[in-house]
DNA sequence: TAGTTAACGAAACTGGAGTCCCGTTATGGC
DNA sequence: GCCATAACGGGACTCCAGTTTCGTTAACTA
């Protein structure tokens, strides 16, 4: 006998389920990148999963609630970071990666999906907070790297560095100000970390 | 005989006509801010308005072609902006405006409705694409004062530092990264300044 | 490898979002 | 002030997103 509030899924997560669960949330992406959160039917993501539709309804229940679940599964996948031996070098990576994913059609629509149906609902957001403090997390150590070479002060708060390139590139993204090209990428990086240099990201900052 | 195509409420803008669209906008604002823009119903708007249920559809339509006619309306209402006399003051200023317009319980629900609906229809797109370019032209001739005096160097793109000083404040709105305090309004600005001290928001960036 | 039951899927069902119809109100032009 | 008609509003209607039901399939355990 099984404890009647457990969650679908949750009992016996190998084999079908994992399978259902794993062309849900790639039908839910395609989904997401060609309509839109607004435009969203779940029977539709049911019909390209070729999945019935009471089991999505049954395990994600609304859009918010699969796109919560897509984010856990997106937190899962990531990329490894590149070092190239200064903090302009690596910052300069880091936000072609960004600017390269947001740019393209397919991610990018993905991204402005996520991003609306996080929110609209808690738990989402909660999940899309995860995913990005994962990549920060990721990409931290590169700036403690270039506090211990001496390049940016002591007290520098690695992640909020890390934010500050990603911020400008979804900024533009989101109020659809100029193109994302590479340019826009570099001076993101730069900008970055001129602003560490000059010591606008440390930690202590009880008096300016 | 009137030509068949002309949209409802552009032949007799006045009157009962003006009445029902400022009604109407002002309970949208309110429901976006309450519910959201996924459980949002037109209905629900035209029960708050005061106003027949199809007359918000025979006007609007959808949640995001009211949005979009919420951010006309918003356009036209700009705050005066202050000026102190130095970048970092002004941009200080710039950036708590916008901190405690976000971290405000009603308009940062709002405004991450409004982001949200612009991520779902191009006309919407581009009315927030609109809403900031006003925003942004508003603030930017205190860059140029800066450039005037010396403090940034000749060529800094005046608008792409107003919008670096927004970006990380709805950065933190949408990923949920951190609180939307002063000290995070300060830094954006503190960081702006600094990049374009540097040289980061240079135009003519041909080779760095 | 057999038994238990978690999880899936097809089909019927339901409620409310969005549409349509038509009578009423009041704007703008004279 | 008066007329033509743009714009509004109530109520009936439709259609499909989301739910419920129940029979089928296949994980996990021993």
């Amino acid at each position: 006998m099984a404890f009647e509030g457990a969650d679908p899924g949750t009992v016996r997560p190998g084999g079908r389920t994992a399978r259902v669960r794993a062309s849900v949330l790639r039908a839910a992406g395609d989904a997401l990148a060609e309509h839109g959160f607004a435009h969203l039917d779940l029977a539709d993501i049911a019909r390209r999963a070729e999945v019935g539709k009471t089991t999505v309804y049954r395990r994600w229940g609304t859009v918010t609630g699969l796109v919560a679940d897509l984010l856990l599964d997106m937190a899962e996948q990531s990329l490894p970071r590149t070092e190239t031996g200064s903090l302009l070098g690596d910052l300069k990576a880091n936000a072609r990666l960004v600017q390269r994913t947001l740019a393209d059609p397919r991610q990018g629509a993905l991204f402005k999906a996520v991003i609306a149906a996080a929110t609209c609902e808690a738990k989402t957001a909660q999940a899309l907070h995860r995913f990005y403090d994962i990549r920060v997390e990721e990409w931290a150590p590169c700036v403690q790297q270039a506090i211990d070479r001496g390049e940016v002060p002591e007290g520098t708060d690695a992640h909020e560095v890390i934010r500050a390139v990603s911020a400008p590139l979804y900024y533009r993204l989101l109020t659809g100000s100029g193109h994302l090209d590479e340019a826009a990428a570099d001076q993101a990086a730069e900008a970055a970390v001129a602003a560490a240099r000059a010591g606008a990201y440390l930690i202590d900052r009880s008096e300016c």
